[in-house]
DNA sequence: GTTGAGCGTT
């Protein structure tokens, strides 16, 4: 949208897109024209706003009928106080439907771009990559600690997991691209998650009063995923005192192996043998 | 009235 009347973009043919960042969120189109038409035939200005509240999101994009000209407002805007900040001016990189431009202008229409995204960069979808956008401004921006959360979290399988399953991401997504709501909102959302880790992380508690019948939860669980149970039970660290004794055998002969006189004879592992059989009927 | 290191609208 620009002032000029007209809606959506205009005939972005032979034009030469300019992006201006750095602006104030009150700045408006109608700020930016005079400045920036001083220095040549402006054909359109577009300042991107936020969906949710409206506000500008604090850059600007102003195409130029000419490239000098507008190579022009770029030397003599860029660096320049407008509204009390130091407004960045630079040529686009990326056409309104995410063609490559050089220099401003279009050099790739949108079907190659699109091939091109499909096999070197790929780009998520429009929507995505307003929100991811957004995500990471903010977090860089405003909390540090989050921005390490979430690289915490990718390494993280179980809280990964465990976020999944509550479905904190689908609340994510839906929200979408609120800013400070979300904010808010996630950073409130995490402190739950994180008080609530310990009880949920922790199964001893509920373990202790019936140990012998926590077995059979834990059996009832793990024969639907996998009756190997190898990596249910090798990922989760909480799990691990329980799952070793049942479930494998072998971490725990390992132990009574090394002390156990392996020179005799065979007889070794026929005595480690009796020693599995015998434990796990006693434990179930 | 609110944020800030980035690339796009009916």
């Amino acid at each position: 949208m620009s002032h000029f009347g007209r809606s959506g973009p205009p005939d972005i043919s032979d034009t030469y897109s300019l992006l201006v960042l750095n602006i104030t969120f009150r700045t408006t189109a109608d700020d930016l024209f005079p400045l920036f038409d001083k220095y040549g035939k402006v054909v359109d200005i577009f300042i991107p706003k936020d969906r949710r509240t409206g506000e500008s999101r604090g850059f600007a994009f102003v195409r130029y009928k000419y490239a000098d000209e507008a190579q022009k407002a770029v030397d003599r805007l860029d660096g320049r106080m407008v509204d009390g900040r130091e407004i960045t001016v630079q040529f686009a990189k990326y056409g309104p439907n995410a063609e490559r431009i050089h220099k401003g202008r279009i050099i790739e229409t949108a079907e190659r771009s699109r091939h091109r995204s499909r096999s070197r960069s790929p780009r998520k979808r429009y929507r995505d990559d307003y929100r991811d956008r957004d995500y990471k401004r903010r977090s860089r921006s405003r909390s540090y600690d989050r921005y390490e959360r979430e690289r915490h979290r990718g390494r993280d399988k179980d809280y990964r997991r465990r976020s999944r399953s509550r479905s904190t991401s689908l609340d994510y997504k839906g929200r979408g691209r609120g800013r400070f709501d979300d904010e808010r909102h996630s950073r409130s959302r995490s402190r739950s998650v994180d008080s609530r880790s310990p009880a949920q992380r922790s199964p001893s508690p509920r373990r202790s009063p019936s140990p012998q019948r926590s077995t059979s939860p834990q059996r009832s669980i793990s024969p639907r995923k996998s009756p190997q149970g190898e990596s249910p039970a090798n990922h989760s660290p909480g799990g691990h005192s329980p799952t070793p004794r049942s479930v494998s055998p072998r971490g725990r002969p390992d132990a009574s192996r090394s002390p156990s006189p392996r020179n005799s004879n065979g007889d070794v592992s026929n005595f480690g043998l009796e020693h599995e059989v015998i434990k796990l009927p006693t434990l179930q």
